[in-house]
DNA sequence: CAAGATTTGTTCGTATGTATA
DNA sequence: CTATACATACGAACAAATCTT
């Protein structure tokens, strides 16, 4: 019963013997070339030319690889290696919340689920790095967070750049990009759904406080405790959202 | 200072008074229309007339969102509202292996570190939703992927299952997608990059068996250390071709 | 500042391959 | 097998953005 594995979407179709697609061929052709992030890739005409089809084909390939961060494209100057971001995976999550908005914000909230369960999850080596490169930067950030608030302001600048700092220290990238991800998330899609921030999200600035603390003391469990409460006035906002349910 | 975010990659740029991508037009005809997975999209030629623009934008518009996932196209039949799923993030990832590969591995050493995360993080919940739902249908797996072993042959389709099964039970649809995500990234690129599964692969069937074990007993601690050993086999092979460092 | 060269963005018309009825 | 509807591919022309001289 299991003739077609059917899960793989998309992606796996590659039966081996079959054409390599034009993307994939664009693809060999960046690493044979030994191009990287940011270098320049040859114009379109050029890319006709070396691979043998025409301009439509070759720029329907590139918008493909250029929303997978693949390729970047800037008009009338050229395409270039993309950074190989995480950002059509924040493209495509937006639009689901988009999607299931109306019934509910259970994409919105998933993500945060998942955002508590990767924080905790690197709370070990998180307090362990801490100790031995303390991040004088990050008191400050939390101190403009409070300010901004007072004005009446948003702090996601202040916000972003505070749980990147944390990051950086755990030397995986793909961690430090997931979590800027799904930051993205909710950071776009509360204001485009027309959902403002609750009224207690002045414990969210104090989390950030508690969870610098806790790092200072080298304590775990207060980290991870930090953690939770930091996330709550979001939690609140996206749960008291709760309505239909299929 | 901060006049550009610049941080935002791609995806916010959006100045709000700047005319929406056509990307973005379809996405809310989607929207709009009330339109679903598997409904079917309007025709090209009705795509062009309704929104105003040719045939070849349409055409590239649609790849840019067929290769998020959000529409899904077959050929001679029509275009589809597509399943939402991550497999943009597996098409990106996928090339980032291929790219820092001659250097090392380090792309797939941090999604196992991930998927270590994951499993860990809801380890607890997971232990408690599987003393309500146990899954009888879960050793007849492990004792296949065994089987397949002798056959000296893999057990990617058991595997799959296996994870897809444990992760069901959370109520997180995302969680379930990121784990399926992330197994493919490595069940693709490891033998796409040449590199042979290690002889002791034997311990990760019997790390499945233990992952059982403990789920049955609903001992939290032993199922944490027996999804840390169901990884280790694919450490090893991971970290033992750790070479150049830039 | 202005003109021109380069490069991507858009459009049209046409022909071809593929699935369904 | 034929007909129809659909996606796929191509090539040429023109528009718009960017950089250089």
């Amino acid at each position: 019963m299991t003739a077609q594995p059917s899960s793989a979407p998309r992606s796996a179709q590659r039966p081996d013997r079959a054409a390599p697609t034009l993307v994939q061929r664009i693809e060999d052709l960046i690493l044979d070339e030994g191009l990287g992030p940011g270098d320049s890739m040859p114009t379109e005409p050029e890319l006709c030319e070396r691979l043998g089809v025409s301009r439509s084909s070759v720029r329907e390939a590139m918008r493909t690889l250029a929303s997978l961060d693949i390729v970047e494209v800037r008009h009338g100057h050229g395409t270039f290696v993309g950074r190989l971001s995480l950002s059509p995976l924040v493209d495509g999550l937006l639009f689901r919340a988009r999607m299931n908005h109306g019934n509910d914000l259970r994409t919105l909230r998933e993500v945060v689920q998942i955002r508590i369960a990767l924080d905790l999850a690197v709370a070990d080596e998180l307090v362990e790095r801490y100790r031995d490169t303390p991040m004088p930067e990050l008191p400050g950030l939390v101190d403009a967070m409070r300010a901004r608030t007072a004005e009446g302001k948003g702090f996601a600048e202040e916000d972003s750049a505070f749980h990147a700092a944390l990051m950086s220290l755990l030397d995986n990238e793909l961690v430090q990009q997931l979590g800027h991800a799904f930051w993205q998330i909710h950071t776009i899609a509360l204001p485009a759904l027309g959902i403002a921030p609750s009224r207690d999200i002045l414990d969210t600035v104090d989390a950030h406080r508690a969870m610098l603390d806790a790092l200072a003391a080298a304590d775990v469990d207060a980290y991870r405790e930090a953690v939770i409460a930091h996330y709550r006035p979001l939690q609140r906002v996206l749960e008291s959202r709760e309505s239909v349910r299929a």
